[in-house]
DNA sequence: CACGTTATTGATCATATGGTCAACAATCGG
DNA sequence: CCGATTGTTGACCATATGATCAATAACGTG
């Protein structure tokens, strides 16, 4: 038994303590994924009892589906910050598809995918998870629909696409989450379908600033 | 409780009662996911001890391991055979999209989507999610050479291609199991991506097989 | 400094899981 | 028809989970 003890906590104010689970449980989260939340597993990490983390939220439901929103609505802000300070739509795409397929967000896309799992059996985290979906696809949409009007993309359905972009980028950041082993590779062709949907000209993604992912071909 | 009772089971060859053990946990699995497989629920779905599934299984990461093999391997060889019967490699193309867009494989992707995460935590069924994520991408590589050996695709690398492919299309699936309310438009833009990727005409996926499922647009 | 408010604890439930094992009984061979 | 083989059971463990609650002790206030 690894029997750490712990000298009894000190005494905090509510939203102070409220405040640092949360944050436990998205550093939890994000090392282990959202299965490994647990009030045990929150208490120990802030070593203070099992039942006060209990006491701050009304379950664990709500805990888990906060944290995912949490983690989930940072990144996407983030990100779309990213997409703002580019120069042009183009480059805007190169940037998003490098960045989030990048590995160092494995971290995240383990978060996605056990969300999407655990979402069937929880509703407050499916709640969260629709709505982080459509922040994300309220991103892109806008995105897509700038570089149409800047007369650099080319289609007539934005709206489709935020949602293709999406399901594409997380469909490869999940399988490269099994697939150990040559990692790197991860989305070499993915430009070429993009520049597919968005009619862009062959080629175009690639020669921006996917420098070095586009190496290996 | 729902006590169901149930009166002695009969006794059967070992044989017998293994494969109507797998085939329990396979049904159940498509019915629920592979996080409903326990001891219990498939015990009780046949009318015997959990005991007795005990007594036919090393464990349970095998057994699960076992029935997610199962499960999409069977898949695997259904698209294979449907591919290997269309004319042209540009119209199993289209069939290959609409085939596995199609909503009513959602309980396959149930099952795909809980190994993902699942895996993380099961050795067993990680060793058994990239061994069907292989013959998955030996049927897609396989098709993608045809097709371009034929003079229809056009790519000088049918393996990212092919990773490409099936990430797209589990991403796609992972969503629409979250995105109840707009079904059916699931990868509607699909085409135009793949297009991009094997260098078709624009138009060339949609205007083929995909009749029923381009109408949206 | 005393006292009351309340953050925090420890003990305890109820439930669910995988897994084990001696005992039972169904079937088959003689 | 009887005995041996063995498929099957029921009764258990050990563990992990979420959750509750009276009791405790830390802190702010008068």
């Amino acid at each position: 038994m690894t029997r750490t003890l712990r000298r009894r906590a000190g005494r905090k104010s509510p939203e102070a303590r409220g405040e640092q689970i949360q944050a436990a449980a998205r550093s939890l989260a994000l090392d282990q994924g959202l299965s490994a939340l647990t009030l045990r597993s929150i208490a120990a990490r802030i070593d203070v009892t099992p039942a006060l983390v209990s006491h701050y939220q009304p379950n664990m439901d709500a805990l888990i589906a906060a944290t995912f929103t949490a983690i989930v609505s940072e990144e996407v802000e983030e990100v779309a910050a990213l997409l703002a300070e580019q120069p042009t739509p183009t480059a805007g795409l190169a940037v998003l598809l490098d960045t989030l397929l990048d590995a160092e967000r494995d971290d995240v896309t383990i978060v996605w995918v056990e969300a999407w799992a655990m979402g069937r059996r929880s509703d407050a985290l499916a709640g969260a998870i629709r709505g982080e979906m459509d922040a994300w696809h309220d991103v892109l949409r806008g995105f897509v629909e700038q570089g149409v009007a800047a007369g650099e993309f080319e289609t007539d359905a934005p709206d489709a696409v935020a949602w293709q972009l999406l399901g594409m980028i997380d469909g490869l950041n999940a399988q490269a989450l099994v697939r150990w082993g040559d990692p790197g590779e991860r989305g070499s062709m993915l430009g070429r379908a993009v520049e597919g949907m968005l009619g862009l000209r062959r080629g175009a993604l690639a020669s921006e600033s996917r420098a070095g992912a586009a190496s290996a071909t």
